[in-house]
DNA sequence: CTGAAAGCGCTTACAG
DNA sequence: CTGAAAGCGCTTACAG
């Protein structure tokens, strides 16, 4: 197969390269006579665009980036899809990139400016912390997706999330009304403004207004991560017999707890109740299913494409909050009374 | 943030933007000064190389590319991930691709190809067929994970598998041996040559050694996801409750069968035994655990990698055949018995 | 060991 | 509406 370039196009098409460049580029400064030529040229010689060539010589906004923080969360790379989906109706293309949850990434970010000039930024998954500020700095538009940026003051932020603070303390809620008194939290390290942070505040708020106190040993720092919350339920349980209810910040910390129990002879929901957090196709068809809180894909990733494509183009920055949804679940049961500490002893 | 040009890095540095490029690919004809002179700079800097310049100009092999097909294949991420880990140790860069399991992945290498100049590629769960050697005719080379091309005559197509055919027939080896004779296989859709065949083989292997026949009908062609084989069990078993095994060609494809299953009131292991393929990290969390054919991941990233390389430096084409193993899992049970088709009456 | 120059494939003012 | 020319940031022979 050999490879076309656009002066090939030319050449066979009888026109100088700048119009064909206008054709590709759906210009309407050319004739229709024209263009049906060039046209039937690239169709026949199966031409594509050289990219490379093409981002390094545009300076007008070329493509925007999603960096993905967590390769094992179905949620995350789900949204990223749906965004790459949404994408299609823009002229803006957009690329893909993962980090690791525990990576950083607006050194991923600083470095696909760099070495791509990417135009601007969606960041999912991502925290707010002093680092977004100087990554802010780069001048480059980004939207922060499933994280609320409004607190911020970040110039160029706009941000596309639920209210985290409302759904966990609907979900609290529930459990509370489950008759569930002890409960543990399985979350992320919260390091100042992020999501875990306010998915704590929501839980507390709950119990406050119940008048439950939460022992601070039952807030568990976990990966999210089967293996990861598997091992860290493992743990916890050994030693926290008496909990009767977990709420967990992802599905997948969900199902992860859920079979520890499991193996440890603790039966969801009869024995502990556990609820899961994203609405993760996982969460319905794991067994018992898992009550969670559904964020809207679709939704989440539509906005934010739409915000960032806005932004480009000189737009103003919002913060756009989206309708969560309590989805039941199996694994949810009235609380069968005090375990207590005895089957320890 | 500003944004540097070697040139402003050769300004500052005192030297020429040869020099600079030079040092910056770690050429050996620079003398030691004048490379920790340029180094500060670049440094200081903050400076990142344009990827798109690079690429633009380069001639020599600049990256590799792996595409993945299908989106929601977890093992397949797992393993790309696993690629890009290895990729670390190689100088050529790799870039991920993930398209839909419908789509094609050979219109997506010739985009790569044309787009970006990729200059080999992976193809993780990919099939082999007539359009393989139409991409192969780019003359980019090429390796094909978790597929076997030893038969394709593919002049630059390597693979790296483990021997699908032997891994299901000593799986329902195991079906056999727990007393199933009536069992269903949830696979792909065969489009000739692919691993759907193989293991569609090696299952039948083993029947016939044992005897056994199996029904046409039994075979279902499902999706590769949760909610996928969730429906196609529904309407399999619907009318095949006769059926005591299930032998599943990918983990989330029995993770969806055993929900299914239990939703219409039928327990895995006791009622239905259900085994998997691939040995994710969910077959292991999963309630039951699932019985699996475990695809060594790091092994086949790892000699993925290593062979387009070779290749990308004018070595010959290899198949390497890695080692799979079974993993017990508790979605195996003795057979109860013939339940024949009298619940349906 | 080092630098000036050409060129990768495209886009975009600039003149017609 | 159309084309010749400059230039995006880099690499790579080519001369020193």
């Amino acid at each position: 197969m050999e490879i076309y370039t656009i002066r090939d196009i030319a050449k066979k098409a009888g026109v100088g390269v700048s119009t064909v460049s206008r054709v590709l580029n759906e210009r309407p400064d050319v004739s229709e006579e024209t263009r049906r030529r060039v046209m039937e040229v690239v169709e026949a010689c199966g031409f594509v665009q050289n990219r490379n060539a093409r981002n390094l010589k545009n300076t007008k906004p070329v493509f925007g980036a999603i960096i993905v923080r967590g390769r094992r969360n179905m949620f995350l790379s789900d949204v990223a899809e749906e965004m790459l989906h949404c994408a299609q109706a823009y002229k803006t293309p957009f690329i893909v990139k993962y980090i690791d949850e525990e990576d950083d990434e607006f050194g991923a970010m600083r470095r696909l400016y760099g070495e791509r000039r990417a135009a601007g930024f969606i960041l999912l998954g991502s925290r707010l912390d002093e680092r977004s500020e100087a990554a802010a700095a780069m001048g480059a538009p980004m939207v922060f997706a499933t994280v609320d940026a409004a607190g911020s003051g970040i110039a160029n932020a706009s941000s596309v999330c639920i209210d985290d603070r409302a759904a966990t303390r609907a979900m609290m809620d529930r459990l509370v009304a489950h008759g569930h008194t002890c409960v543990a939290i399985f979350g992320g390290n919260s390091e100042g403004n992020d999501v875990f942070t306010r998915r704590y505040q929501g839980a507390m708020d709950s119990l406050k207004a119940h008048g439950i106190s939460f022992d601070p040993e039952n807030y568990v720092v976990t990966r999210f991560s089967l293996e990861g919350s598997y091992e860290s339920a493992k743990r916890f349980f050994a030693a926290h017999r008496d909990v009767t209810a977990v709420m967990a910040m992802s599905d997948t910390v969900a199902a992860g707890v859920i079979r520890a129990l499991w193996e440890m002879g603790l039966r969801v929901p009869q024995d502990v109740s556990v609820t899961g957090y994203d609405g993760t196709e996982m969460a319905r068809y794991f067994i018992p299913s898992i009550e969670t809180v559904c964020q809207p894909t679709q939704m989440i990733a539509r906005e934010s494409v739409k915000l960032l494509c806005e932004m480009l183009e000189g737009g103003e920055r919002r913060y756009v909050t989206v309708n969560y949804s309590l989805v039941p679940g199996e694994s949810v049961a009235q609380c069968a009374g005090e375990r207590g500490t005895g089957d320890a002893e």
